[in-house]
DNA sequence: CACAGAACGTA
DNA sequence: CGTACGTTCTGTGT
């Protein structure tokens, strides 16, 4: 390690590292590809990435100890007022590239690195003055920039680094280097740029003059100056081209003269560097979704580099993140053979690698500190436990209610065994490994495992780890669907490349035996990539210290939803064939009403033929037209227009057709869904809830969806009667939250009106409009309250004041008085909302209640549709998200406090806010009341967390 | 056969 | 011109 230099007694000169900011950015965006290099959300970071990894290379090489970064400031600057034309040609930078100069900036911020910008002057000057600076301290300086008019300032003891043809490739431009290359010394170079020009700048020089007839003019007449001076003897076109162009040339080189005197603020002893904001660092990387390899190499980089106080020592972190190793295939033929090769190559069983899962219990409500300071604590050594860590992967069907189990390959210490699930010789000894050791086991989707091992009868207890849900945590707007996405993704790897690579490698150790299959390297190389994320991710997870959300939220969670989807619900086959059959049968008279009225037989799920029956043929005025210019046809639009149009006229009887069979086909068509999705072995509908897939925390259910089963009206909410316990049990409980969101603004804001409305058990929304409007309660009108209480729900969106209006259909100018006295009653509310995107937009994240994390870089996008939408998406998602943790830890206690009970009675679904569970006999009201404790204490707020209950023989019976 | 867009169901 | 999802359908392009 290199120490910083004593200021007062300079032994070791010091290396200042001059770097020309623009220059770099631009060389690096325009030589790496932007469609190798952009975030999930679309940010492009091509240049981001060449510009830090070409910095660490320059570091990591040269061992500079002072650094500064110039960059260039938006506006004119002097040599703008001199030479009109300065840079005319040069394009644009593209917004691919100007949406990353502020992240290099902040990470040039979070890395302890100085960066300068003098208004009026460029980057160049910056760059001169800086040079001047360290010439004059004694120091060695390198210029790192991709400008040639850089070369002026190269002497003994200052060296420019120019990239060549490849970004990659610098050249170390010493006094030498230039005499070679151009012919004249580096002095002499802004003479010989200035005859030539310089077609990037724009900037035309003599024609018909390159470097060698330039540079031969400077040998043959000492300087510009000189050239000028006796131009009437150089003959030829040349010459005559040179007189007529003087002025030019002149002006030119007034141009490429750096300016070395600027007044920066700064002194070179202020120009150290490598005192790392490692939180900062650790977010920002995470949302420019670097991988691990450019991570370590940057942060070594800074830390070998340097000996700040207080800089953070991250060999240990850089040796935890291991590169990829792909394992040896061990051949493993009987059962003994596979436990010996257990014992051999799996950690050793310990017992305080396992941290518990247990997320708050105690029998009283447990304050929110207390659990988050709970789980904070948990977090200690996940990473240290995860490096040990042994791999699972299994192959097969996930799908709940049809699952299977093909193969499971187990890795460890860089050795693999692929086992077949076929044979089930094998089964009793994989049992006993995954029993003993899963608390030392990664995993990538426990849940979907869970199934695929019920299928072979395998129990799999709680892993230590899991990829897929570590991912999620670390971004959660990531969407992968495979091994190899995710490990591209977090790792940034080029699995195929990989793949390749491993074909040699990935061999049985054993030479007599077979070779391995195709299948069988594949395999191994899946546990290589999920061992390798796991240490990546664990390492992440214990910096943001999110290891117990992992831990004590999603893990646990992961065993209730799969016992959940394992289970299924269980429906009435004949109320859903007769719901069927009554919505098929409006629905074909409202088809055939519709066709009469508009004269011809269409298909009425067309939107574009219905845009032409309304608008061409009935010759409607079309209200508004769709982004991609379609006449509008939706629910709202068409009511509208059935509202205006005479009654009894075909366009009135068209319209309300139409409305009426949009519907009732929606319903038609949902109960089909829930039909075909009913397993023949036990008639329950087994919907898949997604985990990992919406951004907030919130879950998300699939084929079929069961969280989208009508519930507005009442035709819809009919539907819900086809969901009936299951056998066994005799009642369904529907539990759920009451405005929960709204109830955490309260806590999180601590607005005391607010926090009150909710204590005081009144009727909530006629108690807001109360004090909205300053009237008594019992004063308040049915409008006043149903405004209030749209406002209400509209806060946790970030609704606009034009939003609400057409919502209540009232004009803008009343929503926007609604508004604002709405937040003169609550304004701590109203401050938190803003806090909410301020924070978001400076820490670059929103986090839960939880620790739960979200990325907005889309927050300074200079697009204001952009970045008004991720200002709203990031008001919104610690609410929602908030909300998400809660349910799940709800569900969690719930699931444990029922088994714990000995209750037969369980979950069946999740809608968010709601919870329905199957009631065994006998268990009706002492589940009720479990389930509703579990619910009502996940946390404790400072308002009541209100849960209502009701139950039935089917669902829309149990609603209350 | 895959994809985007429109529409609409839920919290 | 309100957040978060999933599904179905059409129409278009491969």
């Amino acid at each position: 390690m290199v120490t910083m230099s004593d200021t007062s007694s300079t032994h070791v000169p010091d290396t200042l590292l001059v770097i020309d900011g623009h220059s770099l950015a631009f060389r690096a965006f325009f030589a790496l590809p932007v469609e190798s290099f952009t975030t999930s959300q679309g940010q492009p970071t091509n240049a981001v990435y060449g510009f830090l990894t070409m910095l660490s290379d320059v570091i990591t090489n040269e061992h500079p100890t002072r650094l500064a970064v110039a960059f260039d400031v938006k506006g004119g600057t002097f040599r703008n007022d001199l030479l009109e034309e300065y840079k005319g040609t040069r394009e644009a930078a593209p917004q691919e590239l100007l949406s990353q100069l502020p992240l290099i900036q902040q990470a040039l911020q979070a890395l302890g690195v100085t960066y300068i910008e003098q208004p009026g002057y460029e980057g160049d000057d910056v760059i001169g003055t800086l040079a001047s600076m360290g010439q004059q301290a004694g120091d060695r300086v390198l210029v790192l920039s991709g400008d040639r008019d850089a070369f002026q300032l190269i002497d003994d003891d200052t060296t420019v680094l120019y990239p060549g043809h490849h970004f990659k490739d610098l050249k170390h431009m010493t006094p030498a280097a230039v005499e070679e290359k151009y012919g004249v010394t580096p002095a002499q170079y802004p003479d010989l740029a200035a005859l030539r020009g310089e077609k990037a700048d724009n900037i035309p020089g003599v024609p018909g003059v390159g470097d060698g007839f330039a540079a031969k003019w400077i040998h043959q007449y000492g300087s510009l100056q000189g050239i000028i001076e006796h131009a009437d003897q150089i003959t030829g076109k040349k010459g005559e081209a040179l007189r007529d162009n003087i002025d030019q040339v002149l002006l030119n080189r007034k141009v490429n003269a750096l300016v070395r005197d600027l007044d920066l603020g700064v002194s070179v002893d202020d120009l150290t560097f490598g005192n790392v904001d490692h939180a900062e660092l650790s977010a920002l990387f995470s949302a420019l979704q670097f991988g691990s390899r450019t991570r370590t190499k940057i942060l070594n980089a800074f830390s070998n580099s340097t000996a700040q106080p207080g800089a953070v020592d991250v060999d240990a972190i850089a040796d935890s993140d291991q590169q990829l190793q792909i394992p040896v295939l061990d051949q493993v033929t009987d059962a003994a053979a596979l436990i010996a090769w257990a014992e051999q190559y799996l950690p050793a069983v310990t017992d305080d690698t396992q941290t518990t899962n247990e997320p708050a219990t105690g029998e009283n409500a447990a304050g929110r500190m207390d659990i988050v300071t709970q789980l904070h604590q948990q977090s200690n050594d996940c990473e240290e436990a995860v490096n040990a860590s042994w791999t699972l992967v299994a192959v097969g069907n996930a799908k709940p209610g049809a699952s299977s189990l093909k193969t499971i390959v187990l890795s460890a210490q860089g050795h693999a065994v692929v086992v077949a699930m076929r044979d089930t010789s094998l089964h009793d000894a994989v049992q006993q490994i995954i029993s003993t050791h899963a608390n030392t086991m990664s995993v990538h989707g426990y849940k979907a495992l869970l199934h695929m091992a019920q299928s072979a009868g395998l129990n799999v207890p709680i892993p230590l780890f899991d990829t897929k849900l570590a991912g999620y945590l670390a971004d959660p707007d990531y969407t992968g669907h495979t091994i190899d996405e995710y490990a591209e993704h977090f790792l940034r790897i080029d699995v195929p490349a990989v793949q390749t690579q491993a074909q040699g490698t990935l061999d049985f150790d054993n030479m007599d035996d077979e070779t391995p299959t195709q299948d069988d390297k594949d395999l191994g190389l899946q546990a290589a990539l999920v061992s390798a994320m796991a240490r990546h991710l664990a390492r992440e997870l214990q910096q943001r210290e999110q290891y117990a959300l992992l831990r004590c939220i999603e893990l646990p969670v992961s065993v209730v939803l799969y016992r959940m989807e394992q289970e299924g619900a269980a429906v009435d086959r004949m109320r859903l064939d007769s719901l069927l059959a009554t919505f098929a049968e409006e629905s074909g008279r409202m088809e055939r009403m519709a066709w009469d009225a508009a004269g011809s037989e269409f298909n009425l799920s067309s939107p574009k033929k219905i845009g032409k029956v309304l608008f061409e043929d009935m010759g409607l005025t079309p209200l508004r037209k769709t982004k991609s210019g379609h006449y509008t046809t939706n629910a709202a639009t068409l009511t509208t227009l059935y509202a205006n149009a005479e009654e009894g006229s075909a366009a009135y009887v068209f319209l309300g057709a139409i409305l009426r069979h949009r519907g009732v086909n929606k319903l038609q068509q949902i109960v089909q869904t829930l039909i075909d999705a009913i397993n023949r072995t036990d008639g329950h509908i087994h919907t898949t809830f997604e985990q990992t897939v919406a951004a907030t925390g919130r879950l998300s259910s699939t084929d079929p969806n069961l969280q989208n089963i009508p519930n507005r009206n009442a035709e819809g909410r009919d539907t819900r009667s086809a969901f009936i316990p299951a056998e066994g049990f005799d009642a369904l409980l529907s539990a759920d939250y009451s405005q929960v969101e709204l109830r955490l603004m309260a806590d999180f804001s601590g607005d005391e009106a607010l926090i009150d409305a909710f204590k005081s058990g009144a009727d909530f929304h006629r108690y807001v409009a109360s004090l909205v409007y300053g009237i008594p309660v019992d004063d308040i009108s049915g409008d006043q309250r149903s405004h209030v209480k749209a406002m209400s729900y509209g806060l946790a969106y970030g609704l606009s004041s034009y939003g609400l209006s057409q919502q209540l259909g009232i004009t803008p100018k009343e929503a926007d008085a609604l508004k604002q006295q709405y937040f003169r009653t609550f304004g701590k509310v109203h401050e938190y909302l803003e806090s909410l995107v301020a924070t978001a937009r400076e820490r670059g994240y929103t986090e839960t209640m939880f620790g739960r994390r979200r990325y907005f870089p889309a927050l300074r996008s200079p697009n204001r549709m952009v970045r008004e939408a991720a200002e709203r998406a990031a008001l919104n998602a610690p609410i929602q998200g908030s909300a998400a943790d809660i349910m799940k830890m709800a569900m969690i206690r719930a699931e444990r406090a029922l088994r714990s009970q000995g209750m037969r009675s369980r979950i069946v679904l999740q809608i968010h806010d709601e919870l329905v569970v199957q009631l065994a006999p006998g268990e009706h009201e002492s589940a009720t009341a479990l389930v509703k404790d579990a619910m009502e204490h996940a946390v404790q707020l400072a308002v009541p967390l209100d849960v209502s209950t009701g139950i039935g023989t089917d669902w829309q019976l149990a609603q209350h």
